[in-house]
DNA sequence: GTTGCGTTTATTTTT
DNA sequence: TAAACGCAAC
């Protein structure tokens, strides 16, 4: 390790090392040194690795800060000491070890987004039965906002709210009994549960606020007021801080996060000292001038003007295309083009958007020309319900209570417990005032129900009280599972479910791939509490096996999933207003289901295409179509603010309207006429 | 319990 | 425009 290799402010923040530190770490400027120099010179100093914590949004960038100090000290044991981990995987900890102080009960599950959506959609029912449908992901959005600021449902007001905060204060209670009795926690319970121990009891606050002497938190700029809590009693021993984001990339208020995290640092730790790293590593001035411009125009920020010294680098090509199937068909033919006449490969593209429709066009072009790609994003993980429904079953025999676990698994495969028959078991659950499954149980004694349905629902509560029985007594669990599937036929229901032989195949690989890391896991750890451990942490991890590896293909994602990400040739596409800035900020009714107080503006839209812009090392396209259809019209477009913002000294025009030579494809002929045709309605 | 049809609705998604 | 969803009919 040696700091001659780090700038003046660089080193300036590694070398730092008592009291509160903000460093401002602007894009490309080296930020994830900095963090790693910085800890692995506290422990070269002779700080105890297990008086560091580090606090990271995934998973995947604590593994690698992990792996990179380890490599800076050349010593692996070192680095294994630190605590390195997410704020939700060091609050399941904090929450595993004050489990008795808590109350909770020893197998807690954690719950998903989709199963807290499971809670609430069940609360709906029984509270608004089919009177009116609600988005309930806003009900959720709403809870979440009211968890992370510390409002609780006796609190959350209904005064002059709209009529989601009455709905939303209807369901926020009950769905935290809910919980209670489902004996799960949810993500925002582990940071605000911990919050709340720790201001209920002074003990166990001191012995934490104790135990790290030293706190690092990654990508600051995202935390949320529940997260500044949790950080703020983490440090009360020892007040040595060191937090670095970019206030220009925080792309995450609509999720929660709270700028005036970082933008008030200096008032919430007094004496901090803010260090800005302006360098920039990795895109051509050119690029970098463009980046300082445009978000030059926000206000609220603290105000960094990035610089490299590198030369400064070719224009930005400004492509004006007719519409989005040639925007599309230009930015494959370019890449195609320039992968063939110049030593370009297919991994130095990216084509970045606002929003996943518009991967389509690129997608199709992409396909026909043969140009291999990868696309995040999107909702590849949410669809493994075969995987879900699974972990549902072993969920439920570890934990009955774990009612959404439950239902999902209750009928299916189906055996003939239909809505009814649950409905019925749950009002006589809930009139005996006991838990869902004793319900199940306890149906022999319930009138009413057919006998073939009666003698499924004991087949059901013996299979999973049998596979109970066998993972408690330490009977391999993936034989066990292999055994359950077999019983319940799930292969052969994904088969038949499936709309295709290679849909069923592909499920049928998801579910092996569980088993494969059910397996891996068991040979590691075997036993019952080991398994509540990996699926516990499963719910964390959703994204782990499906990283960012790109191989040799061009890159899409979103704006959003493009942060942290670098490229030598970026593609924006679709620079047009309603697109970025995105419409849904732009109206005013987008009040309606936003929060009140997280109504997404402008400038977080223009954050998202700085972070764009700088993801570009040497090459940058912005581009836009002058007509697009829009909800099945055809609408003319207004270049997107955002681009008339950058100076046009900068910015090479290109009017693609005749320059391809497209072929008039059937395809194209019969869209006009559908144009045409829409046209005419009006 | 499944299928099909008509209706509705269209950001972003680290845990 | 298209896909996702709810509801009604089988």
């Amino acid at each position: 390790m040696d700091l001659a290799t780090l700038n003046t402010p660089q080193r300036e923040a590694v070398t730092h090392v008592a009291g509160p530190l903000l460093v401002l770490a602007g894009a490309g400027s080296g930020k994830t040194r900095v963090i790693t120099f910085r800890i692995a010179q506290l422990l070269k100093t002779g700080v105890d690795p297990r008086h560091i914590a580090a606090l990271t949004f995934t998973n995947k960038a604590a593994g690698e800060m992990r792996e990179r100090v380890g490599e800076i000290l050349g010593n692996k044991s070192q680095a294994n000491k630190l605590t390195m981990g997410t704020f939700h995987s060091l609050g399941l900890q904090i929450l595993k070890e004050e489990r008795k102080a808590l109350g909770f009960p020893r197998g807690f599950v954690i719950y998903d987004t989709s199963d807290q959506l499971g809670v609430i959609r069940e609360i709906l029912r029984r509270l608004r039965d089919g009177d009116r449908r609600y988005d309930v992901k806003a009900i959720l959005s709403r809870i979440s906002l009211a968890k992370n600021s510390f409002i609780s449902p006796d609190e959350y007001s209904i005064g002059e709210g709209d009529e989601y905060d009455e709905i939303t204060a209807e369901v926020y209670g009950k769905y935290q009994s809910a919980l209670k009795n489902f004996a799960a926690v949810d993500f925002e319970d582990l940071i605000t549960e911990v919050v709340h121990l720790f201001e209920n009891n002074e003990d166990v606050r001191a012995r934490w606020g104790a135990k790290y002497r030293f706190l690092m938190v990654d990508e600051y700029q995202d935390t949320n007021r529940a997260q500044l809590m949790m950080i703020r009693a983490l440090i009360s021993g020892s007040n040595n801080l060191c937090c670095v984001g970019d206030d220009d990339q925080s792309i995450y208020s609509w999720r929660g996060a709270d700028t005036g995290n970082i933008l008030g640092f200096e008032k919430m730790f007094p004496g901090a000292k803010v260090v800005k790293l302006e360098q920039n590593y990795r895109s051509t001035p050119n690029i970098l001038e463009a980046a300082n411009a445009v978000i030059g125009h926000n206000t609220d920020r603290y105000g960094k003007t990035l610089w490299s010294a590198h030369k400064p680098g070719q224009n930005i090509t400004h492509v004006i295309a007719p519409d989005p199937g040639i925007e599309s068909r230009f930015v494959a033919q370019e890449i195609d083009k320039m992968c063939k006449d110049e030593q370009w490969s297919w991994k130095d593209f990216a084509v970045l958007y606002r929003s996943n429709l518009q991967a389509k066009g690129i997608e199709e072009e992409f396909r026909e020309k043969q140009i291999p790609y990868k696309m995040f994003g999107g909702q590849q993980f949410f669809e493994r319900k075969e995987v879900k429904d699974l972990i549902a079953y072993l969920r439920v025999s570890l934990n009955p209570r774990d009612e959404i676990a439950l239902r999902r698994v209750l009928n299916y495969p189906a055996r003939g417990i239909g809505a009814t028959t649950v409905e019925r078991l749950t009002s006589f659950a809930a009139g005996h005032q006991m838990p869902l499954w004793n319900g199940i149980v306890r149906v022999g004694e319930l009138d009413g129900i057919r006998p073939g349905i009666k003698s499924a629902i004991s087949e059901f509560t013996e299979l999973i009280n049998k596979l109970g029985i066998a993972i408690e007594s330490g009977s391999p669990v993936v034989a066990q599972t292999r055994d359950l599937m077999e019983k319940i036929g799930l292969i052969d229901d994904l088969r038949s479910a499936a709309p295709s032989n290679k849909a069923a195949q592909q499920r049928i690989d998801n579910v092996e791939a569980f088993l494969a890391s059910l397996g891996r896991h068991e040979v590691k750890k075997p036993g019952k509490s080991a398994l509540l451990e990996y699926l516990r942490n499963l719910s964390l991890d959703s994204n782990d096996d499906e990283d960012k590896e790109v191989g040799n293909s061009v890159t899409m994602t979103t704006l959003h999933g493009s942060k942290g990400l670098e490229f030598p040739v970026v593609f924006l596409i679709g620079w047009e207003e309603e697109l970025l800035p995105h419409a849904r900020t732009l109206m005013p009714q987008a009040m309606d289901i936003m929060d009140m107080d997280h109504v997404a503006d402008v400038s977080e839209e223009r954050r998202l295409a700085y972070v764009g812009i700088t993801r570009a090392q040497k090459v940058l396209y912005i581009s836009r179509s002058v007509a697009r259809i829009v909800r099945g019209k055809q609408v003319p477009r207004t270049l997107s603010r955002f681009l008339t913002e950058i100076p046009s000294e900068l910015i090479d025009e290109r009017d693609i309207e005749d320059e391809l030579q497209t072929p008039v494809e059937a395809e194209e002929l019969s869209s006009f006429f559908a144009n045409f045709a829409s046209q005419l309605d009006d």
